[in-house]
Parts: structure tokens; C-alpha cells; sequence
RNA sequence: GCGGUAUUGGUGAAGUGGUUAACACAUCGGUUUGUGGUACCGACACACGUGGGUUCGAUUCCCACAUACCGCCCCA
């Protein structure tokens, strides 16, 4: 084997792109009933925008970017997550003009990249689907989102999701929790990793999500946001989970969730799945929340907004074959004997996709007995067979491959009378 | 970035320091020459991830590298 794909990628053969285009075609048809337009944004970005963006203190940007310096000394950098790029292009394009409606609401599909020691369900070429809306603080725009997500792993068929929901609050109140933490944490400082030392400088939230034992035990009794939450904000949650109380939304509160990238605010989300495909562990296949100051950090005026993305190959380990549309069958498979009929055959199976038909022949000169096995195998509706005789009559013998029945018709207008056939 | 396990044909795999690398599936061909799905017969590894080393000799032992999977970290 002399090349390899580059670690951490994957060939997405034809029996498995089938399944892609199918969750493809299924988010395009939920996300536009929510009136969601597809957006398609460069897969590369100047670095600056994922570092403004994500925050210097995230590992995505300190650790996990694919960058690098172009033929014209530009700082290149390969996506790691949608957002950003869809933040730039909709302040570039000033997409918040007073033209556009608001909320004005995006969404995208494609590779997205970090430079991550690959196991199951993670890549370092992965593929998120992804929505965004801006323009509107609503928290009934909040509950829109989620709802979306929710419909459309539903129409997947995704069983036993779990909503977990958690608020970060305005700047405001997260400032002030940001305060508590520092002033519970500090004194554990000698006790805490080595990973959550460096977060209580810089971001001492993220303490929260430590998978560390020691840690846990710290964190199990430190502050909980909720309780530093200012009214505006405490009212905002309220009324959030009032609103997913009326969709008949099962969620959890958890209130020690928060997320891999800085810049999020209020409204924060995760949708957990347990499965016999992860080892029935939980694992998150959709997050996203709330981003009130993400726009106006990349340049564009002070605007809302909120999303989530989902990763694409976590998705697929979850889908049932039985959740899936079945292949599509070969129509007509042109079984030909002769060299006559091996030329006449070009014309016709022209004429048979022409018709609508998908037709199929064998390009290998082989014999007859071969031709059947193929069709049979390609589980061809037809057979059409052309030989010398048919040729000199103008006709076709027709077979249908199920009851083996086989009738003579005319070569001439072989399109029409497989459609009689077809009834 | 750290630790563990693995790497044999199109696929699933067995196996050994030494003349011909099991078996199964798939594929192809044949069983009287213009017809499929069954049955029977036959064919099918430049050789055993790559590069070194040990050895009279390595696919089998050692080292390095690559990749995959699992755990940590982190995340979708």
C-alpha cells in the first residue's frame, strides 16, 4: 500500500455517501420549514478571525488549528467550526442591513478540521451541520433553535435524546460568577490539576467541565451560576424553560455545563445520546447557545445571535439501516449477443435513460450466461436482449427478472412498451 | 501531546523461524456452445503495513516509523 490518506481523514465510498445525502436532503428539508437559507463559506479563513472569535483561551485555537502561513506570507487557518466564518461573512456582506429581515437566519454543512489525535467518531477532517441566526435576543428564538435540532435527529430517527440546557447569563452576571469561581477555586489552587491551574487565570469556568477525579471532587460543591444570576438574566431562563415546557420539550438543567469556546452567553445547549454504538456512553452529537457579542467582535455592529452545529460523523454511527430509504433499483440491464447487437446497444440504452429509465449494460464482452448473472446481481428490474434475429426484426425480447417471464416487443419504441410493461 | 492494542489476498480471517501461507465469502471461468438466482468443478497473496536489525534463513524475534482502534486531554 503505497499511499495512505492523511491520518485522521476519511474516503467517503458510494455506499456510505448514499447515507450523507440522505441526512443531507433531511436537514435542508427541516432546516428551510424553519426558514433557514444554506450558506456556503470559504473552508479556509484568515486565522485571525478563529482566534478573535473562539479566544485565545480555548484549545481549538491554542492547540487544534490547522494554520498556516500562504505563498503571500497570509496567517491561514482551516476552519475548526462554523460559526466564525458565518459571523465574518455576514459582517462582511453586511448581511444586517436594514434590507434583510431579522432574525436573518443561515444555515451550513462541510469539513471542518483540527489537528486532534483521531478515534471513533473524531476526525481530523470531520463535518458539522450547522444553523445561525442573528438580529433577535428572543428567548423565543432560543426556543426555536433547539426545536429545530430536536426535529430534525428526530426525523432521523435518533432515540433516547436527552436536552441538557444551562444559561451563562449576560456579561454582567457571568462576570460576577466568574468572581465566585476565582474566589472558590483559589484556595484548592494547590489541590487542582495542572490543566486547572492555567484555567483559574485564564477561564475559570472551563474548571466546571474537568474530567480530572481530584477536580471533580472541588468542583462538586463550587458555586453554581444560578445563584449569580442578575434578574434580567433569571428571568430570561425562566422564561425559556417556560417556553419548552410548552413545545413538551423534556430538558435538564445543568447548570455545571458550559462550552469548548469563549463566546458564548445566556442560552446554552446540548443534545446527548446514549447508544450501543458509543459503548453506551453519553456523547454529545448537537451543541450551541446563545452569542450576544460574537458580531460586534468580528467587526460588525452590535447584533444577537444564536446556533448550534452537530458533528456529521457521530450522526452517522447512530443511524439505523432500517431508518434509511432503500437503494434504488436498476431498471433495464441490455443484455446483448453479437457484435451487431454490441453496437446497436449504445443507441438504445441512450434512448432507455432518456425515457427516464436507469438502464446498464455490460462492457467486457462477456457471454450471455455472465450478462444474467450481472443483472441478477444488480437486481435489474429488466433484461433486454438484443442478438442478430432481434435485430433483423426489430425487436426485443423482454424478461422480467422477478418471474422470469419473457415477451417479445418492438426494438423501435422499446421505452413505450416497457412503460406498458411497467403498467 | 501522553499511554495501550493492532496491521496477513477484494472481504472475514487461520497460521509457522526454514521446500507449495489453511478455511470461508466475494469475484472470474467451466459443467456441450442465445439467458440469471441452486448444485458441482476450477482459478485467484509481486506475497504477510513501511524501513532497518538479529539469524545460515523471518510473514513469524528486536527496533524505528506510518496508520487504525481504545484510554487521557479536548471536543461535534
Amino acid at each position: 500500500m503505497r499511499y495512505q490518506k492523511p491520518k485522521g481523514t476519511m474516503d467517503i465510498l458510494p455506499g456510505e455517501s448514499r447515507k450523507w445525502q440522505y441526512v443531507e436532503s433531511i436537514a435542508q428539508d427541516t432546516f428551510n420549514k424553519y426558514r433557514f437559507s444554506e450558506i456556503r463559506t470559504p473552508i479556509f479563513e484568515s486565522y485571525d478571525v478563529f482566534e478573535r472569535s473562539s479566544g485565545d483561551t480555548s484549545d481549538i485555537v491554542s492547540k487544534e488549528m490547522y494554520d498556516f502561513h500562504d505563498k503571500g506570507d497570509r496567517h491561514i487557518a482551516l476552519r475548526p467550526e462554523g460559526t466564525a466564518g458565518v459571523v465574518r461573512a455576514y459582517v462582511e456582506n453586511k448581511l444586517y442591513g436594514p434590507e434583510n429581515i431579522k432574525p436573518y437566519k443561515v444555515w451550513y454543512k462541510g469539513p471542518m478540521f483540527r489537528y486532534e489525535r483521531p478515534q471513533s467518531g473524531r476526525q481530523r477532517q470531520f463535518h458539522q451541520i450547522g444553523l445561525e441566526a442573528f438580529g433577535s435576543d428572543s428567548p423565543e428564538l432560543d426556543a426555536e433553535i433547539i426545536s429545530v435540532g430536536l426535529e430534525f435527529l428526530n426525523r432521523l430517527g435518533i432515540k433516547n435524546l436527552k436536552v441538557a440546557i444551562n444559561t451563562l447569563g449576560d456579561p454582567e452576571s457571568r462576570a460576577n460568577y466568574h468572581q465566585a469561581l476565582v474566589d472558590y477555586f483559589t484556595p484548592f489552587k494547590d489541590e487542582l490539576s495542572d490543566d486547572s491551574k492555567v484555567r483559574l487565570e485564564k477561564n475559570p469556568l472551563r474548571i466546571l467541565d474537568s474530567k480530572d477525579k481530584g477536580d471533580k471532587k472541588i468542583v462538586a460543591n463550587a458555586p453554581s451560576i444560578l445563584d449569580y444570576l442578575n434578574d434580567p438574566s433569571q428571568k430570561r431562563f425562566d422564561y425559556l424553560k417556560d417556553l419548552l415546557d410548552d413545545l413538551d420539550i423534556n430538558y435538564e438543567v445543568d447548570s455545571t455545563m458550559v462550552r469548548g469556546l469563549d463566546y458564548y452567553n445566556h442560552t446554552i445547549f446540548e443534545f446527548m445520546v446514549t447508544d450501543p454504538a458509543f459503548d453506551n456512553k453519553e456523547i454529545t452529537v448537537l451543541a450551541g447557545g446563545r452569542y450576544n457579542g460574537l458580531v460586534e467582535e468580528l467587526g460588525g455592529p452590535e447584533t444577537p445571535g444564536i446556533g448550534f452545529g452537530l458533528g456529521v460523523e457521530r450522526l452517522m454511527m447512530l443511524l439505523k439501516d432500517e431508518d434509511l430509504p432503500s437503494e434504488s433499483d436498476l431498471d433495464v440491464y441490455l443484455v446483448t449477443i453479437g457484435e451487431k447487437a454490441e453496437r446497436a446497444s449504445v443507441k438504445i440504452l441512450s434512448d432507455l435513460r432518456r425515457a427516464g429509465f436507469s438502464a446498464d449494460k455490460d462492457y467486457l464482452q462477456r457471454k450471455i450466461k455472465a450478462q444474467f448473472k450481472t443483472a441478477n446481481n444488480l437486481n435489474a428490474k429488466y433484461t433486454v436482449t438484443i442478438g442478430d434475429s432481434e435485430l433483423e426484426n426489430s425487436t426485443a425480447n423482454v424478461k422480467n427478472m422477478a418471474t422470469g417471464e419473457q415477451v417479445s416487443v418492438s426494438l423501435t419504441n422499446l421505452a413505450d412498451e416497457l412503460k406498458k410493461i411497467e403498467g
